[in-house]
RNA sequence: GGGGGCAUAGCUCAGUUGGUUAGAGCGCAUGCUUCACAUGCAUGAGGUCACAGGUUCGAGCCCUGUUGUCCCCACCA
């Protein structure tokens, strides 16, 4: 077996571990009837996209989840796939073509598309090969795509029973409208921002009076388009005015006042223009009172031939002429400066339009009160529990669902309309003739579906569904679900009503919530401030390892984490200790072959590691279960560096440097267990450094991926024995401070005087104490020193320590310490003290509480007898 | 208007069902070329857990209110 490196190199060994790990398909996921299936689908990304710091987080939360439980015996699926992302591809399409002179139109449906694939095959690669580098270990031979076949038919399918239930409908309603992408969009794809606009307050005469009725709008050049006036029923102001006709300025029509409870008479001037076919509310107004629907603006933000001599111009340059010419007109009443939310598109930020449109929709109350219902019955659980608020909120106040899109790339909507009877035919394939009156003038549905149809259905599609595969069978439900906040209503929400209705099963037990990468500075990555971090260039500098554990560290489910290259550093230096660490044990164990265990006398240090190697295999394991995995990231860091490295492995250097055989055969046999166990412990945050190690231990064969995660052992767990070595640490700790205090240097070797009950324990390890502490010899004395000795003394748990230190000791510095530790002690022993003389402590605190309590003040007593017996010598 | 998060060491953040003297990383101070590691070792300084009440034998944690801050939803035209 090669040496290891004598520095941690990640770029050494990480495509080797990921080329071999695939080439034996260590990934794929076998079904086994045998085995429990653990089933995460991971949410797909753009096919054409890049990967950034979010998707990072995302997969290597999955990752690490997935390998932990595929170590635990499990048969662990891990589904990679990716989106078509309708709208956003077609979007950087189109600007490619724009770049190029053209315009789809121009190349005509076919064309585009068959650039489009064009793209997605130039493209589609990269983002599985830069998910690959973060040693994702997904099934790749399963590798899905939402336009894929399989999963083309689960959308024709899902369309169809729902158009058979009635639940998908056609109609016309007002939509959002992105007047740049030219399609309708969702409610969950606005996104609102404050701007600073105007309110402009416009007279409209009275008809036969002279009378006018002051409006104020935001939006002025939709007043071609008002089909009423409406104010408060109970408004005196307006109370003669309602059923009289408005002329209504700029055009020849004139228009009803109505009476609507939705006016707020204390707003504006309590009197509100009705724009059915440009405003949603103003589009309930209109159902209520019958009002004709006027809509007076274009697909692409122009006026249409409606509004008169201001067709043709764009939004905005017809708003300015339309304010000139009320004031010309002397309509113009006045302009305020206006703040107000203004929806935009959340793919290219356009103001997005309220437009009357014929579209397709989802009828979503059905769907929603089920999908509801599973929460609150936790047949699917969020963690943090708090998102299940935000996801009842959602349904709880859902609106029908837009779901066509006027794009081209995507799933084509599978509905045909006869060209000579009008029937509308939903059919899951391409009908040749009209099932009604067999003519064969069938033009297909021109629209696309909204990308997240797709998406919603993705936990079934990618297995099969409809048909009743193996796989759907096995792996269905799935498992678990991980997915930033920022995703619930656009996915998370609808693959539950959808797996609901189509599967009459949850889609997935648990979803866990993550947080957002965010800048350094606390700020959203995003392209336009520039300040997205490339976890490819990450990956280069430090290592996938480095950036998978810092991604995980310190972080909360669900909450937002900052991105810094110093958690990176610092996940880099622990990988950098436990290659060093594991240098240190093969370069021993090579010498002597380390035995098993079960072949060795443990050793006091022995039971104190194994003890604490159980209790971290618990703990990690629970903190897993949970979705802790910060705090299991934290449990194995502390456990890896402070326990074994910083503790063990220099407590073992006596017996591996010594002449004792056994001792040396112990310590190797111990080492080689603790690190075996870390490694796997370890493995499913940085796989690949665990991997390479694990490669290099002689006792171990296979891939670490393959192995069985560890199990706690309660027999190996002594818990007595550990406590009583800590008592061993303690005394280290409590010379070497000492040493330091009266700023003994630390080459400088002390002869250590011990008063202890202990005396075994300490003899046992008389060696380990004397290298750690820097200690020429340990003796045992029976009292203390004469009065008035170049000694400093300490209280420690095995009893009172004592270092004469000759001329190096400032006894006017041992004096104010030991004053100190007076002072700490009489402090500790008050509190203690006034807690146990609490009646109601005593009577109703557990019981081991208060002998606990009780223990511990006895023993403050004493160690303060032993401080105040000491500065009686300074006398 | 509705909902939610956050407020703990200089900085970034953990803190399990309420229970010893509230933790980590980074930074800081002091000292270490100890044969795995200076990407390291040792020792240490540093906190009124935002504020005010309450529940409890006991509160960083539970309840009420206040302040600051961030986010989501709604959209009074």
């Amino acid at each position: 077996m090669e040496e290891m490196q004598t520095t941690y190199n990640p770029k050494e060994f990480e495509d080797r571990i990921y080329r071999e790990w695939m080439e034996n398909g260590c990934f794929r996921a076998e079904i086994d009837r045998d085995k429990v299936p653990f089933t995460v689908m991971m949410p797909p990304p753009n096919v054409t996209g890049q990967l950034h710091m979010g998707h990072a987080m995302d997969e290597t939360m999955q990752d690490i989840l997935v390998r932990f439980k595929r170590m635990q015996g499990y048969c662990a699926l891990w589904l990679p796939g990716t989106d078509h992302a309708s709208i956003a591809t077609e979007v950087k399409i189109v600007e490619r073509l724009k770049k190029e002179g053209h315009t789809k139109e121009e190349l005509g449906r076919e064309e585009f598309l068959r650039r489009a694939w064009a793209w997605k095959e130039k493209y589609g690669g990269r983002i599985v090969e830069q998910l690959k580098k973060l040693g994702s270990s997904c099934d790749w031979s399963r590798l899905a795509f939402t336009m894929d076949e399989k999963c083309s038919r689960a959308v024709r399918e899902a369309f169809f029973r729902l158009y058979q239930k009635g639940l998908i409908y056609r109609g016309s309603r007002i939509i959002n409208w992105c007047p740049s992408c030219k399609t309708a969009l969702s409610d969950a794809e606005v996104e609102y921002a404050e701007e600073q606009g105007h309110f402009w307050y416009f007279a409209y005469p009275v008809e036969g009076s002279d009378e006018t009725l002051v409006i104020a709008t935001t939006r002025p050049e939709t007043m071609l388009g008002d089909t009423a006036v409406a104010v408060h029923p109970g408004d005196k102001r307006y109370a003669h005015l309602v059923g009289k006709m408005l002329r209504l300025p700029l055009t020849d029509r004139t228009i009803p006042v109505v009476a609507d409870e939705y006016v707020d008479p204390e707003f504006g001037t309590g009197a509100v223009k009705i724009t059915p076919a440009h405003d949603p509310n103003d589009f309930e107004v209109g159902l209520r009172h019958n009002l004709p629907v006027i809509r007076v603006m274009n697909d692409d933000g122009t006026m249409n031939d409606l509004a008169g001599g201001y067709a043709g111009l764009d939004r905005y340059e017809a708003r300015k002429r339309i304010v000139e010419k009320m004031q010309q007109l002397g309509l113009l009443v006045k302009i305020e400066a206006h703040a107000h939310n203004v929806g935009h598109c959340y793919r290219c930020h356009s103001t997005v339009e309220p437009i009357v449109s014929k579209q397709w929709f989802v009828r979503m109350k059905p769907l929603a009160k089920p999908a509801i219902d599973a929460v609150v019955k936790k047949k699917t659980k969020f963690t943090p529990d708090r998102f299940s608020k935000i996801y009842y909120n959602w349904l709880e106040n859902i609106r029908d669902w837009c779901i066509s899109r006027q794009l081209w790339w995507g799933h084509r909507i599978p509905v045909w309309y006869c060209g000579d009877c009008g029937e509308v035919i939903c059919a899951r394939e391409t009908p040749s003739v009209c099932p009604k009156c067999g003519s064969a003038h069938l033009t297909q549905d021109e629209d696309v579906l909204d990308t997240w149809f797709s998406s919603a259905l993705w936990p079934f599609s990618t297995l099969g569904w409809p048909e009743e595969t193996e796989d759907f069978d096995y792996f269905y439900p799935t498992d678990v679900l991980v997915t930033g906040y920022d995703i619930i209503p656009f996915w998370v929400m609808r693959m539950m009503f959808s797996g609901i209705e189509h599967t009459d099963k949850v889609p997935f037990r648990d979803v866990l919530i993550h947080g957002l990468v965010r800048d350094e500075q606390g700020r959203k990555m995003s392209k336009s401030l520039g300040n997205g971090i490339d976890p490819l260039e990450v990956i280069d500098k430090y290592g996938a390892d480095s950036l998978r554990l810092s991604l995980v560290t310190g972080v909360a489910p669900g909450n937002d984490t900052r991105f810094t290259d110093a958690k990176v550093e610092a996940s880099r230096n622990f990988i950098n200790k436990l290659w060093n660490a594991s240098r240190f044990v093969l370069m021993n164990a090579k010498r002597e072959k380390a035995p098993a265990l079960s072949e060795i006398r443990l050793q006091p240090a022995d039971r104190w590691i194994i003890s604490h190697l159980q209790a971290c295999i618990r703990e990690v394991s629970a903190a897993l279960d949970k979705f802790d995995l910060g705090i299991a990231a934290d449990k194995l860091v502390d456990f890896v560096w402070n326990d074994f490295c910083d503790w063990y492995i220099e407590l073992s250097k006596p017996a591996l440097y010594g002449e004792d055989a056994d001792k040396k055969r112990g310590a190797l046999a111990v080492l080689m267990m603790v690190l075996e166990n870390i490694l796997k412990l370890l493995h499913p945050f940085i796989p690949y450094v665990t991997e390479e190690i694990y490669s290099y231990l002689p006792t171990t064969k296979g891939f670490i991926m393959k192995a069985d995660y560890p199990r706690y052992n309660s027999r190996l767990a002594y818990k007595k024995e550990a406590k009583a070595f800590e008592g061993v640490i303690d005394l280290i700790k409590t010379v070497r401070a000492m040493k330091v205090e009266v700023s003994c240097p630390p080459s400088r070797k002390v002869h250590v005087y011990l008063m202890t009950e202990s005396r075994r324990l300490v003899t046992v390890n008389k060696n380990a104490i004397m290298r750690l502490a820097g200690a020429s010899e340990v003796s045992f004395v029976d009292g203390g020193p004469e009065a008035g000795a170049k000694v400093v003394s300490n209280v420690c748990e095995l009893g009172q320590v004592f270092i004469p230190l000759g001329d190096l000791v400032d006894l006017e510095k041992e004096k104010a310490r030991l004053e100190k530790e007076l002072e700490r002690v009489t402090g500790e022993i008050a509190r203690a003290g006034s807690k146990l003389a609490n009646q109601n402590f005593v009577a109703k605190a557990p019981k081991k509480l208060v002998d606990d309590e009780r223990a511990k003040l006895e023993k403050l007593i004493d160690a303060k007898a032993k401080v105040e017996r000491r500065l009686k010598d300074f006398e």
